[in-house]
DNA sequence: ACACGTCGGGACGCAACCGTACCGTCCCTG
DNA sequence: CAGGGACGGTACGGTTGCGTCCCGACGTGT
């Protein structure tokens, strides 16, 4: 009869080594440490280390929700953008999703776990939005909804997860109405306007210059 | 009087060493093993790991260049986003960069260099693009940059570093068109549609179940 | 009250890596 | 052609983590 204190402790201790040092550093016997328990009491839980990663962070961010309808897309953009906020402005959220999705790249099991629990995720939000945006007759019904996840979902992790730039709350309603814009043009045909120029080569190159 | 060729050699072990193990299981030993070369090599022209990472990554990804002037909004941004798949589709690079970005969370010493050679050199370009579009009339003048470089970053890098599905040459222009409707809304005043709707909970949690 | 299972703690042998030191070799320079 | 420096290789003691095992203590359920 396993104790639950036991096991929530060192599910807390697992995000917060996560967060502190990432995945690829990430050790039982610190996970041990930092919730005060023996390495027994882990491996009696988990068979190993990818094992008990994926079972917690799938537990801790595989919570779907109903996305409630605002009556227009640039109100449902606006929610989503402050669900995300919300979520990936959590300390833990913010160190641990980019360490994993850049981890995921190389770990087929993560990949596969991060896929079932953040991006299908994003998908079904973005489905719900396109979605209800076609039947209210603000997009068009073939509208790219690969295109679209990437104009919603993109421009604010690049902001949280990445760039980590500070964002006040009123951004969020002009990011909704760009963003809505941006979805409005998703399906038209592109007119091209100049012709081509001469692209430069830019190749991450591995000897240049010397220390 | 140190050999180029073994510097080089170490350069390009570091660059592989990081795409296949990231930055924090990145090991000198496998670096050496790797280049072919002894430690004591590695050690002679570099003090420590940090110091070894920073300035190969710098060196590699510091090229700045000069962005060509299409004539148009919509075709600057195409170029840009052809010179960000490339650079991002190089498969060190897809592997390297989303890694030192999550590391660079938790590593200060990472987190300026990269500000320094990738964030800067990114808002540089984007503030040539927005500058030139100010110029011909095709945006207001107070368009804001920020807000600028996260629309054009954020979609593509999101496809290409996070959601790492393919993208077809063809979808450029699309995204290019698609961009550029946003940014000519990115200074208008919001106009709000509907009233506010509530938000629901969403909170990374540590402790939901159990295996 | 008793017995069983889980608890924290410690120890095990093994492996990897750290940073340094010392070889004998090779090449480049003067 | 002689010298010096950088080279690859090896070994060093020390640290960390693995996964397993055993211990005595605790506490829970019957």
């Amino acid at each position: 009869m396993l104790r639950g204190e036991i096991t929530t402790a060192i599910r807390r201790a697992v995000m917060q080594e996560l967060a502190a040092v990432g995945y690829g550093r990430l050790s039982i016997e610190a996970v041990a440490r930092r919730a005060g328990v023996g390495k027994t009491a882990i491996y009696r839980r988990w068979s190993s280390k990818l094992d008990l990663v994926l079972e917690v962070v799938s537990a801790a961010a595989g919570r779907r929700f109903p996305l409630p309808d605002t009556g227009g897309l640039r109100g449902d953009l606006e929610m989503v953008f402050l669900i995300m906020t919300r979520a990936l402005g959590h300390p833990l959220a913010a160190q641990i999703v980019p360490d994993l999705l850049a981890e995921a790249a190389r770990n087929p099991q993560i990949g596969q776990t991060l896929q079932r629990v953040l991006r299908a995720n994003q998908r079904d939000i973005g489905g719900q939005v396109i979605g209800r945006a076609i039947a209210r007759g603000e997009l068009p019904p073939d509208t790219d909804l690969d295109l679209a996840v990437d104009l919603i979902v993109g421009p604010l992790y690049w902001r949280l997860a990445v760039s980590r730039a500070p964002l006040a709350a009123e951004d969020l309603p002009r990011l909704a109405t760009v963003v809505a814009a941006a979805l409005g043009v998703a399906s038209q045909p592109v007119v091209p306007d100049e012709p081509d120029v001469q692209v430069p080569d830019v190749i991450v190159s591995t000897d240049s210059g010397g220390p």
